[in-house]
DNA sequence: AAAAAAAGTTGACTTGGTCAACTTGATTCC
DNA sequence: GGAATCAAGTTGACCAAGTCAACTTTTTTT
């Protein structure tokens, strides 16, 4: 590996600030998005489900982190208010298989059009040549860090 | 206002990946530095008092939206364990002023020492170039979503 | 066939956080 | 100046998200 100068402090603390920038301000979208009765979690497993139809909850635990009681319990209750459906797996007994039903779909549409409209509120009073500017430098950060 | 064009789906489709990108980014980080027997928004009381001694509860749960009873508590352990003193204030009665003890600014300096090398960490590796576009590039952003 | 491991459920518990009632001291406003 | 109102902080009751461990059932290993 090529050796590289460490950091500076004034760039650590340029990162930092930015750090408590964007996480109060995800902190606001998601308040606002979060005004549904879905906390984070049960909205990523909204989603997963939706985007992995026939997943099973050892997968979600696995991908997402979260604890098996806890995805147990939650996926019970979206069962018990008719978002989805646990299928017993054929090839494995002790597998049930996951699938949104077409309530569970709206109630995902709904969620990812709510996420939408926040960003697309954001978006809205910026000139344009300014979100070309910011989709730019979002894309660039993604890249940067991601390959790190 | 001048009018504008309203933003089109591939960049709000984009701002979103963005945010779900550094949401997950930002969580390992603070998974990392809340390795630390203090929780997200305890750091952040630590923090407030550091920066403004002889603030009061009324000011910090405004500023941090917190609840007041939440912070009562949350106070009260903080003296117990030594971080923090609340004496009385003498232009108002029912008002107690806040400050960190010598052992409380221990901790914080350790917290945002951790915070820092986290920072650091990330840092490290990538060529100078690519740290100073990472920083150019988050500067960018906090210039555009701030002011709009 | 026995042992070990995986999928899921359940119960007990911890904890971060909310809500409302209450005490005490400061303001307001006739 | 005194009654009504309001603000600062505390406390108790409560909730929901999340953790941990025990248990059942089925599958895999050997």
């Amino acid at each position: 590996m090529k050796s590289r100068s460490s950091p500076d402090r004034r760039q650590i603390d340029a990162f930092r600030r930015f750090n408590r920038f964007y996480t109060v301000f995800v902190g606001l979208l998601n308040g606002k998005y979060l005004e549904s009765d879905y906390c984070l979690s049960e909205v990523r497993v909204l989603y997963e489900i939706a985007g992995r139809p026939g997943a099973q909850a050892a997968f979600l635990q696995e991908k997402l982190g979260l604890d098996r009681g806890h995805l147990s319990r939650m996926l019970s209750r979206f069962e018990r208010n008719g978002l989805l459906e646990r299928s017993p797996s054929e090839a494995d007994g002790r597998a049930k298989l996951l699938g949104l039903t077409p309530q569970g779909e709206a109630v995902t549409a709904e969620l990812t059009d709510k996420a939408r409209r926040g960003m697309g509120d954001i978006l809205a009073p910026l000139a344009q040549r300014d979100r070309t500017r910011l989709l730019k430098a979002m894309r660039e950060i993604e890249d940067i860090l991601s390959t790190g």
